[in-house]
DNA sequence: CTTTTAACTGAATAATTATTCATTTATCTT
DNA sequence: AAGATAAATGAATAATTATTCAGTTAAAAG
């Protein structure tokens, strides 16, 4: 018996993932997947049962990937302002190597396949960053708007700026992290 | 002869934007268009040629649309401050109230339907607004940062936050545009 | 080395969606 | 009021895309 290659899992997701950035989700078809990551299109259906369960199941993957790159190194006892560039940096860094996921997550929020719950669930899986900003809150480091604002401020200029530097492949040092980190702290400081 | 009914696109591009907010590009067909729109599938095909031209137009139409809102009321002679406002009030203005729009615009940009060329050609469109960054950086009132930050950092947050206000229709009070706005200043003043 | 089993293939089929077109309807012209 | 013309309709057709499946291949077991 031949055993089922779970590597081309990933392949396909990578594949996937690729067209999405390129094309959107409106552009992409399971042959296009099946061609890009190098096999034939019913091979597809050997992991998946059809389109839906794999890009249901790749959003999943994706978001599960992001809240363990978010809070890797994170020590909830260090000084607010070291968490929170921890995080933050973290989140930066994850949007950058991980582009296509961010543009997938993106792209699946607005689609037929992902449900509400699954959208609201998946603001449950920040929850280590909501009592960081609610400690900062606390301690008067920074504005007592709400949580989300705080959050969403953040992370949508990050996201932008992300997109813009990979659309023009221009490189992001560390001074243009550390710029970047700046304009979000002095926005959100108390 | 009958005429054309050019109150007709409005309605086309009106179900086209709420489709699109509901299901993304990737979940509407001509006929889910046609129907919301509350006449046949052929009568869409008097009014464009196809798919394709519809979303083009539309999304053409979008743009025109924003460049027109953003800068309505701007005074180049007003103190930095005052004409900064001014035009971020504007952009939070036109977002709340043109939702279905940014969300059609985001969509395209990750879309077959949209060249490389009509998104570059996009972004000339701001030229007044990157005028004012500079000017800004100029009079050292906000950091010396390069305008796409400046632009990207305000854009998306902002972006973000209407969004979450909208799934969650949450009313965005003057205070809460205030605030937000404050978020965003400081963030960029020097 | 043979058998067995399930992966793999890609052409065939099914389902969906875009587009057309014969027919009907509404408005304008005379 | 009748004729002319083009819009409007929606069922029919064409095109595209998802999904299946009969045949083929490759790995594992004995």
């Amino acid at each position: 018996m031949k055993p089922k290659d779970e590597g081309k899992i990933a392949e396909i997701y990578a594949a996937t993932l690729t067209l999405v950035k390129e094309q959107g989700l409106s552009g992409i078809t399971m042959s296009m997947i099946a061609r890009k990551a190098g096999f034939a299109t019913g091979t597809v259906y050997i992991y998946f049962a059809n389109k839906e369960e794999l890009i249901v199941k790749l959003f999943d993957k994706c978001i599960d990937d992001y809240t363990q790159h978010y809070f890797t190194g994170y020590d909830p006892s260090a000084p607010f302002k070291v968490a929170f560039h921890t995080i933050w940096m973290n989140m930066l860094r994850h949007s950058i190597e991980r582009f296509d996921e961010l543009v997938f997550i993106e792209q699946c929020f607005h689609s037929p396949f992902i449900s509400d719950e699954t959208r609201k669930a998946t603001k449950d899986r920040m929850l280590p960053w909501r009592e960081l900003i609610e400690r900062g809150k606390k301690e008067k480091l920074i504005k007592q708007f709400d949580y989300s604002w705080i959050m969403l401020f953040v992370r949508g200029g990050m996201r932008d700026l992300v997109k813009h530097c990979t659309y023009n492949q221009l490189k992001i040092t560390n001074e243009f992290k550390e710029a970047m980190f700046e304009m979000c702290w002095d926005g959100i400081k108390d």
